[in-house]
RNA sequence: CCCCUCGUAGCUUAAUGGAUAAAGUGCUGGUCUUCGGAACCAGUGAUGCGGGUUCGAUUCCUGCCGAGGGGGCCA
């Protein structure tokens, strides 16, 4: 619908302008353009006038087809009403489409790599890693739907120091000593000290002796131990897929990948060597001073091994990558970006998704690994029920600060919108099990469904499509709960107001056509989302 | 000290520079001889503080206050 006003537009206006054409508050009709604001810029006339002009030419050109009411308001929108029977059809090509609405060809089928969570293997998962995966997963169906072909990457550090340091940690956390030369590694960097170190160390108390003296080799056993684990919970617990883990030892370390990027970097003369350390000019690109490739003894950094990570991915065929990183990578992004750009990516975008804050009765409760004492991902998931964790997480922007009140969560669990959807979508259910429902007529004339509520619920219909590319492009994913939750209030409403099966089982026809097309999209949104559609509750 | 992100109803959050700042929750009152009341309706209530840019600023720039995160041979 927004795509037909978008055509008539641009017909109407001689030379390119980024209008845009919405879904206005209130009264202000189905759908609004401030094109006329845009024009006045250039042309230096007043919006009003221009806006008076243009819906002349609209109403002209549409020749009352699509618009019941075009008008001009202060100071100087242009809005649109659409006829009902436009609203009519549009039920029907829903029902035609089925469990394909909403899909589109806007990807061209081009590759895109979503990669995300990649928590390291040295402990459990945090919230901030649970939001990256809901987030990383939802943006992944929304693509794979638009038409992209879409890998789900999960990377995984699984070699360097920090896994000689998961190794020390276990062993320190026995109360055994280190040798000489891990006691000299040791020094100035932290050990891991959360509880889920000692508790690992107690259960294999056999293998931690044996390896004493061989902490990156007890690391590594460790490190799978903790993968295996966590993919336990994003698969089982959280319905979170992917559809490779790479490993960073295997494909990128071993595959030599950190040398071709470095190779690649040297070509484009972007590399220098200061105080015995191979730096890449990442100032160039924006970032507030150089990094290190290579230390002074010849270690390759996290940096380039990251690169070579980057330059593995374009090899296999990807100009487009999306990482979904945690806050704690904000100062990483220019840095990744610049070495993106050099190796050739085309498409690169790196979202930092904002910490939780968990609050206990309106008391912070600190999370971190080295405290010790944090909720992991699957403690929260423990306590609420994973379409509310999921709701909740991807209800808000991914750059704003959630606090999270846990006690309150599970409190008032009941009455959270994911429930307010869902359970829009059993009342639609029901209707149609009850009117017994087997095949749709296309000659059922869809002319009754002209009241407030009918076109309403029909409008947000309409939108699904809309919101769903938008949030392709933009990769705002928390457009869809937002929608997920008007369209339930869209279809309550209509529940409450207009009856489908009268009484003496008379079935009004259109509305229960309605009533088909409202529970085709919840379904489709509810699975968008990977929450559960259910029949009943 | 420097860099990044954020500050919106009592609480949790929306709003590519646009119209009367939008929802949920809370509180107050109301609806129904119901296709499942986990529903519907009404009321209540907000842009941290001070400047600037312009037709117009929650949004952009700047100073201050406050919260979180990060700060070269580390991951």
């Amino acid at each position: 619908m927004r795509q037909q006003i978008v055509q008539i537009l641009k017909k109407i206006i001689p030379f390119s302008v980024k209008a845009e054409v919405f879904s206005p508050a209130q009264n202000f009709g189905h759908y609004s353009t401030n094109a006329a604001f845009k024009i006045a810029a250039s042309l230096k006339k007043k919006p009003l006038e221009i806006a008076k002009d243009l819906a002349e030419k609209i109403k002209k050109l549409d020749k009352g087809k699509l618009f019941k009411r075009v008008e001009v308001s202060q100071p100087g929108f242009i809005n649109f009403w659409i006829l009902e029977n436009v609203w009519q059809t549009k039920v029907k090509e829903i029902l035609k489409e089925g469990a394909h609405y909403g899909k589109s060809k806007l990807g061209k089928n081009k590759k895109v790599q979503v990669e995300f969570i990649s928590a390291n293997p040295t402990g459990p998962l945090t919230l901030a890693n649970g939001r990256g995966g809901f987030l990383g997963d939802v943006l992944a169906n929304i693509l794979a739907f638009s038409g992209f072909k879409v890998e789900r990457e999960y990377y995984v550090n699984d070699t360097g120091n920090q896994i000689i340091k998961l190794g020390n940690s276990l062993i320190v956390a026995l109360g055994l000593n280190l040798g000489q030369q891990q006691q000299e590694e040791k020094r100035g960097d932290k050990l891991y000290q959360g509880l889920y170190i000692k508790d690992w160390a107690r259960k294999h108390r056999g293998v931690v002796k044996k390896y004493k003296s061989e902490p990156l080799i007890l690391g590594r056993f460790a490190a799978k131990e903790f993968l295996k684990n966590t993919k336990r919970v994003i698969i089982q617990k959280a319905r979170i897929k992917f559809n490779r883990f790479t490993s960073e030892f295997n494909h990128i370390y071993k595959k030599k990948y950190p040398e071709k990027a470095l190779a690649i970097f040297k070509k484009a003369g972007l590399v220098y060597e200061k105080e015995g350390a191979i730096w890449l000019k990442t100032v160039k690109f924006g970032d507030d001073k150089d990094r290190v490739l290579l230390t002074s003894d010849c270690q390759s950094t996290y940096f380039l091994n990251d690169s070579g990570h980057y330059l593995e991915t374009v090899r296999r065929g990807f100009n487009k990558k999306i990482n979904i990183l945690g806050p704690d990578h904000y100062g990483y992004v220019k840095r990744i970006q610049a070495a993106a750009k050099i190796l050739g990516l085309k498409d690169s975008t790196v979202i930092i998704t904002q910490a939780i804050r968990l609050l206990e009765k309106g008391q912070g409760v600190k999370m971190s690994k080295r405290m010790g004492k944090f909720v992991t991902f699957e403690d929260l998931l423990k306590e609420i029920n994973l379409d509310v964790a999921r709701f909740f997480f991807l209800m808000v922007s991914s750059d704003s600060h959630l606090d999270f009140d846990l006690s309150l969560a599970k409190e008032k669990t009941l009455k959270n919108p994911v429930y307010y959807v869902q359970y829009a979508y059993v009342r639609s259910w029901s209707i149609l099990k009850k009117a017994k429902i087997k095949t749709i007529s296309v000659k059922v004339k869809l002319d009754p469904l002209k009241t407030f509520e009918d076109i309403k619920l029909i409008q947000e219909l309409v939108k699904f499509p809309e919101i769903i590319e938008d949030a392709a492009g933009d990769y705002q994913i928390h457009r869809l709960t937002r929608y997920a939750t008007e369209l339930a209030k869209a279809f309550h409403n209509f529940y409450e107001k207009e009856r489908v099966i009268e009484k003496g089982d008379d079935i009004n026809q259109a509305r229960l056509i309605l009533v088909k097309a409202s529970s085709l999209v919840l379904k489709n949104l509810l699975i968008l989302l990977g929450i559960k559609a259910p029949k009943k509750m």
